[in-house]
DNA sequence: GGTGATGTAGACAAGTCTGTCTACTTTGCC
DNA sequence: GGCAAAGTAGACAGACTTGTCTACATCACC
């Protein structure tokens, strides 16, 4: 995604810095390795200042969610698009979309899956919005489908297959899973 | 999985019933979720017999990891063959396989993945494990397909769909992960 | 000019974490 | 019997956690 996008110019009003800067380190460094101590150091923001504005770690990181979809979204309608992803295109848009994600120098993995992983059980309400991110990701893929019967069926099942290339992208590198994922999109539109 | 091969009947070595105890609190509670507090107080050993055994958490966590797979191994080469998977059988028996799993009332995911998530960053010995894991399993789904030149890329595009499934069943359920694994693999053998 | 909102710096409480250590007990073996 | 291996219970150190609190600074606005 847009590692550039992450802008922090100093002259940010205080909440939004630490949220910018609470994604950065949840994402890079995972959401228990990333304490509220460096969360205030590396934002320059003050300890009370940050509890004034969220009320504990488990809000910052419902926030961090709900901010870490809404830019992931918009990054995935614009990928999509300028990877030819007028409705109806077919499914290479998604292909192309995921590859230039995984060649991201700051790419770990999708930060709801590490983080239902991660909080799942501590935090249900990191397990819900993960769903509704996921739904609302294979809204997007089905829009690129013909319309009729099969179509949400097959975008859920293009949506599995953009997960398992996830993790395997994170895991073992982009080259071996956009090999899988390829083929099965390749596959999926064939039948 | 094998729910009830969870064995701990007293009277195991100590060493084997923490490592026993490590898999189950570790896979149901998350790595960083279970202290050594804990799982000594569960296991029913001392700190001290605890560090005579293992190092420290990290080489426990190793371990675990270690045991998970040899575990899983096991469990995935029966399921396959108790639903009809000789060699060159196809893709069905890993669809059956994986919906028995995700009916597992303890089911959280695949440890793996979890673990990458969760101590990749800290512990990069897990990552390595968590990749040969990966490759294991699907070198033993690519003995269901028959031999030629496709079989090895063919193998892993259904691994990444089955990873896709895996983390879908943990965060939406069974019956949405299964409707994607099986259109994705069905659409993998009829290309 | 006064007031309230918003900010900073940093001490502090209370808990948790890993890992070490002392002192004692059980058990198997020569 | 005696000794070593392997066990138990639990105190302790030191670091790190989240979250609260005091004291002070800046700035916009009435």
């Amino acid at each position: 995604m847009n590692s550039k996008a992450t802008v922090n110019p100093e002259a940010l009003p205080a909440r939004d810095r630490i949220l910018s800067t609470a994604h950065d380190l949840f994402y890079r460094d995972g959401i228990r390795a990333t304490g509220i101590d460096k969360l205030i150091a590396e934002s320059g923001v003050a300890k009370l200042t940050f509890y004034r504005h969220f009320p504990s770690k488990d809000a910052l990181v419902c926030e961090f969610l709900d901010y870490r979809h809404r830019r992931w979204m918009a990054w995935f309608t614009d990928a999509l698009q300028r990877h030819g992803g007028a409705p109806g295109a077919g499914l290479a848009p998604v292909a192309a979309a995921m590859a230039e994600w995984f060649a991201d120098p700051v790419f770990r993995g999708c930060a709801f899956i590490n983080a239902v992983a991660e909080v799942g059980g501590s935090l249900p309400q990191a397990v819900d919005i993960s769903q509704a991110h996921k739904r609302e990701m294979t809204q997007l893929i089905a829009e690129l489908l013909p319309k009729g019967r099969q179509r949400l069926a097959l975008a859920d099942a293009a949506a599995v297959a953009v997960d398992g290339a996830i993790v395997r992208a994170q895991m073992a590198g982009a080259d071996d899973a956009m090999a899988g994922l390829r083929r099965l999109l390749k596959a999926l539109e064939a039948g």
